[in-house]
Formats: C-alpha cells, structure tokens, sequence
DNA sequence: CATAATACATCGTAACACGAAGTATGCCGT
DNA sequence: ACGGCATACTTCGTGTTACGATGTATTATG
C-alpha cells in the first residue's frame, strides 16, 4: 500500500488496537497486520510520538522472565479516534470528486 | 484538515482537476477548494512532481499578454488515478476496522 | 490610486514511514 | 546440544512531503 496514503490512518490504527484492552509491540504488529502491514521500527516511532501526545501510557511488566511493555490508551486516544470518524466525511467527499472523474 | 491525512490525496486531486480539461495552477485551486484547501507553494510543489514523473505535461501559453502553463494529465497520470481508485479497497477496509472500534 | 485578484516561483523546515542494524531471550527440531 | 526461528524492544539515518514565508509582476476594481 501506498506509504502516503497510510499517513494519517497509522496513528489511529494502533490507537484502535490498544482500544478494547491494553497491547504490545509485537502484538500490536500482528494484530494490525490483516489490515495494515508496517515495521518494528515504524510501530516504535509512533507508540514514541502517541506517548508523547498523551495519547497512550506505558507501563512495563515482567512476563517469562522479559520485559513486555503495555500500552494503555487514554481519554485524548479516544477523543483522537473520534475526532479522526468526523474528519473521514471530508476525505470521503474529496474521494468521491476523484471516483466521478472531477468537476 | 489533517495534513497527514491529506497525504495521498492531493496528487490524485490535483490530477482529477485536470483530467477532462487542461488547466492551471490558479484555477486548479479553486476548483479544489471545495474538497481540499492547499496553498500555492503546495500545488506548484505537486505540479513539479507529477511533471518528473510523467504524469502529466505543460504547455506555456499567452493569455492577456501574461503566461500561463496549461498543464495536461498524460496517460500515466490516468493510470495514477485508477491505481488510487483501486487502493481505496483497502483504505475502507482500515476505515472500517477503526470505525467498528478494533478487535 | 490603493488594494485586491490573478499567476507563478523558491527556500527552508518539521513531520513522518521505513530500512538497516543491534540486543536479548525462549522454544523447537534433529 | 545447538542452530535457527519467533518473540520483543531500540536507535540511527534518510527520503518524501505539505506548508509558511517571501518575492515578482500584471490586471481589475472601488
């Protein structure tokens, strides 16, 4: 899939897997992997830049003697899922422009 | 809107602005404005990338003694948007991830 | 006669996805 | 027992991209 065009979908992605119940990197990466395929490195960046934001929380725990990190989303992740429903009618419209052929 | 989200689509809009008629760089922001908002640094910016890659070409014309370049979608930049038309399976099937709230 | 509209161009910047490379542990098959 | 694979997280560098700022120049409008 085109990298521009998964801009603005990844963020919201990975917040809607941590939705339901707290996730980790690599679950993360194959929970999505139906939907969207992206890299270790790219997860990391954004759980980084999402942590930031106060989108999510990390906390650490031990499992089979290994550090697993999870992550939590908070009120502002999904207030940033909501806001993201309200923004797809626009680009709905700008796809429908293109699907008809313009004018 | 979302830039990120905007990422993506402004090639194939640009591109459908300029599918039934040749235009140019000021018109084509009008005609867009009523589905996407881009400034002119940012068209001219799209313009010189579609024109490197082939997409479309540009004829210079004299109009009121002041030029103007007419830009014409080439068959690869017909191509384009049909790839994009056929991408957009996947980016509804994402949608709908998030929308349905994961799992 | 100033201001807005038309029309195009360039530069620098910050955000972002990704490949490459690295570290470390547990498990499975032969 | 050990080589390979899956699990799990981290860092660095890079290329693409949208945009604000700024500049040039002409025509139309009030």
């Amino acid at each position: 899939m085109d990298i521009q065009l998964k801009r603005g979908l990844l963020d919201v992605c990975v917040l809607t897997a941590i939705k339901n119940e707290p996730s980790y990197g690599y679950k993360i990466i194959k929970d999505l992997q139906p939907y969207v395929v992206l890299t270790e490195s790219t997860l990391y960046t954004i759980l980084k830049r999402l942590e930031l934001g106060k989108m999510l929380t990390v906390r650490s725990i031990e499992h089979d003697g290994r550090l697993r990190k999870y992550y939590h989303i908070t009120k502002a992740g999904l207030g940033r899922i909501e806001d993201f429903k309200s923004e797809w009618k626009e680009v709905m419209s700008i796809y429908r422009f293109v699907e008809k052929g313009g004018l």
